[in-house]
DNA sequence: ATACCTATGGTCAAAGATAGTCAAAGTTAA
DNA sequence: TTAACTTTGACTATCTTTGACCATAGGTAT
């Protein structure tokens, strides 16, 4: 393992926690075990905002980096979309959601039919009826955040 | 037996293994005793798509490359797999299967991520315990026979 | 206020570490 | 004999690591 992706997991760890990241780039530097300046390397080859990130900071005494994952359209959508759903919902509903993030674009075809496969209702069949609603929504909700 | 097929030949023991390998050129071309562009040479002769194999590289410090086999008759792996399933699956063995289906080449990255969201346990949690690995194997199932 | 000092982070180019390409030379099989 | 396959190495492309030098913010002495 290099030096570069040991440093992109350690600020991996860090954002995972929160979502930001606040670092002293030396001290950081040290506590890897590299010069300052590669911190820098692995923000810029690892963290652009094509990958999903913001970055700032801020220079002189008392000065540190920030690191942020920062929320694309289509990730603003599906949160929202998650966040709507509820605690529960039926196949119907559930397919209309889907066709709408298709068609908006949000989410691949592909994604659609391993997403309908999943929360079919015949895979619920040997479940009492009032338990399957609440489940495909967990599943359907899981699914989005981490389609594609 | 000629260089590149002796090079071929170490490559397929390593791949029999799980269906993929990694390698570092240089020191691979140095225990085989060929110049490293030779591997280059095999690689485009004998791993080709056509072939049924996907190669990955990556230049640099800690740069390696990969090499997946990619099946030829994925409808009859993925109903091998389907009818081994049996009727529960608990998490980790779900897991192991798709790792093992992702590794030679029968479903995509991006399929795995679905169906581990949708199989999750955390998805399962308000039902009782004896239910969760049939509920599972069940999705998993259905998601298998989806998936592109 | 001004000048200076110190503590940060930023930039860039060179060196190092891998892998890729290509064409010439060598070998083999039809 | 010749066309296809193999082997080699010089040159190229990409990614990583390092260090010298630059820029900025805040504090301190005057």
């Amino acid at each position: 393992m290099n030096l570069s992706n040991l440093i992109a997991r350690a600020l991996l760890d860090m954002l995972d926690e929160s979502g930001s990241a606040e670092i002293r780039r030396n001290d950081f530097a040290e506590k890897i075990g590299c010069v300052p300046s590669q911190i820098n390397y692995v923000l810029s080859s690892r963290f652009t905002p094509e990958q999903g990130y913001i970055v700032e900071s801020r220079r002189g005494g008392g000065g540190s980096i920030k690191i942020r994952r920062i929320s694309l359209d289509r990730p603003q959508m599906i949160m929202h979309a998650v966040n709507s759903i509820g605690a529960e919902i039926d196949e119907r509903t559930c397919g209309a959601y889907l066709l709408n993030l298709f068609e908006r674009g949000y989410i691949s075809g592909d994604s659609v039919i391993l997403i309908k496969a999943a929360t079919n209702e015949n895979n619920f069949r040997f479940l009492p009826g009032e338990v399957r609603d609440r489940l495909r929504a967990n599943i359907l909700k899981q699914m989005l955040l981490a389609s594609t």
